[in-house]
DNA sequence: CTAAGCGTGTGGTCCAACCACATCAAGTAG
DNA sequence: CTACTTGATGTGGTTGGACCACACGCTTAG
């Protein structure tokens, strides 16, 4: 057992009988290498670690906002994961498209009516409406998304959804500026976003659901490849 | 940007160039220190976030077994980091289980059945029938439901599956031994899995899925919680 | 009462040294 | 010539100490 893995498992450990919540804070890392009896250098170590899965946020300073203090951004930690590995071709993009039409669109077969998620989501449509800028567009288009995928209340689908969207952004991003002409294209998927809202508020999840995998794979074949709407 | 992220992007960056490949060999922590201007303590902040990732892993001493070297395991990735956070009491063990089996119905309903992995979960579930050990039964299950994801042939589902698995390993492990009558829960078990390969078998995507999903949703029930089969 | 200034504690970085380990090559005994 | 021992070499693993930049909050001078 290494030493960084002994501080990993006792953080874990607080974490798991309560004694470390959502917004508590560690001890300074000189206090816990001291009280764990190992080097500092150990105890960054396991921070670091549990940085990178969206477990803790270091800050410098003084005052509230400093000190390592715990978070919950599972969606970091799944992303770059998947983002790694997608670098090392283990990990095709043809795979993490299709994952990605089969969470979405399950959230939206069970996203509920009343959600508050999705009525996020319809205030996103009605920016896009009034919206020129493709970038800003896309960074719509992002956020929609994933309010779909909030609102059929999933905290595991979510993140997994968000961290697909993550590790793929770069390269969906290539295709949006080849495509012959992003007015009508915009236009469609506005249209095609409205029709799933329609469908979730009518309470036919099946039909959603179809319609989400229609439009993600619509852009894929458009794009030739990617999914980027 | 801290020191240690720019070593995380060297590193990054020559996975995406295929500059450093599957089974490629990071140059030693102090030569990359050196040739990044950067201290050894980042260099290896760095690689301990890559190896919690999956990506690398370190080994000690000299040979062909020694340094650090690519390797590809997206499961464990996922894996530390979903049960992290369900330490932190913001992934719910019931959203785990719910994506597990939108996951694994789907695999089931995309399984070829010509392939490869669907002959091994047919080989274990030989090994299950002639199998009185309960922890042996359960390990042979895990690697049934696992070679299920796998015929499926999306390796994004199959890790993420695997992950899922991971992460309430633990939580589910603590409900086998209280279920009343193992022998028979053993039996309806193989029975179901049979009838999972047979339905793959016969091209029932459909059925399978609808199998798969009763399967876990069932023992779910019976053991009052987490999903053990 | 206000505002400038400093003390204190935080993480961020770096260095130098040592350890344990595994291999490989040289040397030695048979 | 073979087989075994033995040491050199290079790897990650760990440690302690030192210094830096930063941000808050108290003290103090105006």
């Amino acid at each position: 057992m290494r030493t960084h893995q002994l501080v990993l498992q006792w953080i874990e450990g607080q974490l798991s009988s309560g004694q470390l919540a959502l917004g508590g804070r560690l001890p300074a890392e000189r206090a816990l290498a001291e009280q764990l009896k190992v080097s500092r250098t150990s105890v960054r170590e396991a921070i670091r670690v549990l940085e990178a899965m969206g477990v803790l946020r270091a800050g410098v300073g003084s005052g509230p906002d400093a000190g390592t203090v715990v978070i919950a951004d599972p969606t970091a930690a799944l992303g770059s994961a998947l983002r790694l590995h997608v670098a090392t071709s283990h990990l095709p993009v043809k795979d993490i498209v299709e994952t990605r039409v089969l969470l979405e669109s399950w959230a939206a077969s069970r996203a509920r009516p009343e959600s508050p998620a999705l009525a996020e989501a319809a205030q996103l449509l009605e920016q896009m409406d009034s919206c020129t800028d493709t970038e800003e567009f896309l960074a719509l288009d992002i956020r929609f998304h994933l309010a779909l995928a909030d609102a059929a209340g999933n905290a595991v689908v979510s993140a997994m959804m968000g961290s697909l969207r993550e590790a793929i952004q770069d390269y969906a991003g290539r295709f949006t500026g080849n495509l012959p002409d992003w007015d009508s294209t915009a236009a469609r998927l506005r249209a095609e976003h409205r029709g799933i809202l329609a469908a979730i508020s009518n309470h036919d999840g099946g039909r959603a659901a179809q319609l989400v995998a229609d439009h993600i794979e619509g852009y894929y074949a458009e794009a030739g490849l990617g999914s980027g709407a």
